[in-house]
DNA sequence: TGCTTAACTTGATTCACATCAAGGCGTAGG
DNA sequence: CCTACGCCTTGATGTGAATCAAGTTAAGCA
């Protein structure tokens, strides 16, 4: 059962401390959300023996960066992430938010070499998945072949909303549209979906949904004139979940 | 030459006319591109085998509808085909446009669901690929299994580099990268990469770009005046391929 | 504790692209 | 053959968000 234990007992004192490093599937409070999901207990045995735990990376660490050498995916313990591409001439966009319970990486299997970059944007922990690992069990389990497929695929309908996104929405729409999709997330996690702090800053926000930190900071005063949700800094309380969904104008 | 035959010989008049109507991947031109690449031959004939093809779409044909049932991921034999959303307010998103040897359908497999639908630009030939044979066979096939991991991360860095375009890049720069990329397609075809002709409108690229129809026209305008492109309609010559990256700006 | 720098907000101005409007051209159908 | 419609182009005008410019607040650090 131990893995690399570097020395005697880290394994024992890793199961005492659980709530914030979490040493198996099973016991995780995420694997309803996580890669696990729609696995036999005694498969996720299997799935649990290939996953390296590591210690927790701090804020702005990298988990990988683009051109490294791709050999695993992540999930997300705690804390979050953002993954981001750099162009040529030095800009960056940001492709993605990765809150726990979430698989990131998986961009890099198409050419062996990680097409983006993923840095933590708070002391965040994840769970490496070896790829040549995780392909070798798949062949096996028909159930975890199917789940990773379906992961992939999620990720490129989320894509494929992001494009809509940018391409049809107003400034107001995108940025009631993230705060939506995050309320959603934290949701999933059982937590509060209308009082959250968010993790990344506006400029981040702004990278990611093509506005300007001014603009994003302007529609955060809107909303907040409007009364559909009170901003202080990164607290963000819902007020009006209804008005946000009309302001974000994407139909339910 | 005699196309589909509705009765008898209809496999053999198909292998007589091979050029416009392959009957399996082992003698498919596309065959370098498309998803046997990788396997062996022996794998090439147990993956023909779960293949259907059936008769060309004609232009405007839908291969499937978002909302539909999924069943199957489909590579595209002959013409071009579009994939597209429809938002809640009756607009659509041109997500894709998909050329012969690639392939399509892929979002659906998250939700057992097809999250777009593809319509044909023109007569198209598709062949359909079941996916819940696919699975098994990949199971059995780590080389297969291991191709369509990679086939699924591609589209989702595509769609990453979509998503940056969108965000970060002007009208100019989004349509010579388009234009960039047809090219491109074109070549790993062994077709021309300087002359080809356009099988999509120009409301479908300003769609996909997130631009007007009067943009992409402009933009157009502009690339023959500078003696970039030659556009006739729907013909395209690119006159100054190294001009067009310098427009496109993307680096390399 | 105060200093320094990063992160955020707000306002004034500019600009790229959307919108509105009209005309040209190619193709299908009577 | 002519008419009609879809598709494309070009021009004039409008506008949402970018850019430019300050100032405020929060956060790290000596």
């Amino acid at each position: 059962m131990t893995i690399h234990l570097a020395e005697s007992g880290e394994n024992a004192a890793l199961k005492q401390c659980s709530h914030d490093y979490q040493v198996n599937c099973s016991s995780c409070r995420l694997n309803s959300i996580c890669l696990p999901l729609a696995l036999e207990s005694e498969d996720i045995q299997l799935l649990d023996n290939i996953i390296q735990r590591s210690k927790p990376l701090q804020k702005n660490q990298h988990l990988y960066r683009e051109g490294d050498d791709f050999q695993s995916v992540y999930a997300v313990r705690s804390g979050t992430l953002k993954a981001y591409k750099t162009t040529d001439d030095g800009r960056e966009q940001v492709t993605g938010f990765y809150f726990p319970g979430e698989i990131l990486g998986m961009d890099g299997i198409s050419n062996n070499t990680h097409a983006s970059s993923a840095k933590a944007l708070e002391t965040a922990a994840t769970c490496e998945i070896p790829f040549t690992s995780l392909e070798k069990l798949s062949s096996h389990m028909p159930s975890l072949q199917r789940h990773f497929f379906q992961l992939m695929s999620r990720e490129i309908t989320e894509d494929q909303l992001l494009i809509t996104l940018l391409s049809k929405n107003s400034a107001d729409e995108r940025v009631a549209a993230l705060m939506l999709s995050i309320s959603t997330r934290y949701a999933r996690r059982k937590l509060s979906a209308t009082q959250f702090r968010l993790p990344m800053s506006r400029v981040d926000i702004g990278n990611y949904l093509g506005l300007t930190v001014e603009t994003v900071s302007r529609v955060f005063s809107r909303m907040q004139k409007l009364d559909i949700m009170r901003v202080d800094n990164k607290e963000i309380e819902i007020l009006d979940p209804e008005a946000l969904r009309r302001m974000a104008n994407l139909g339910r």
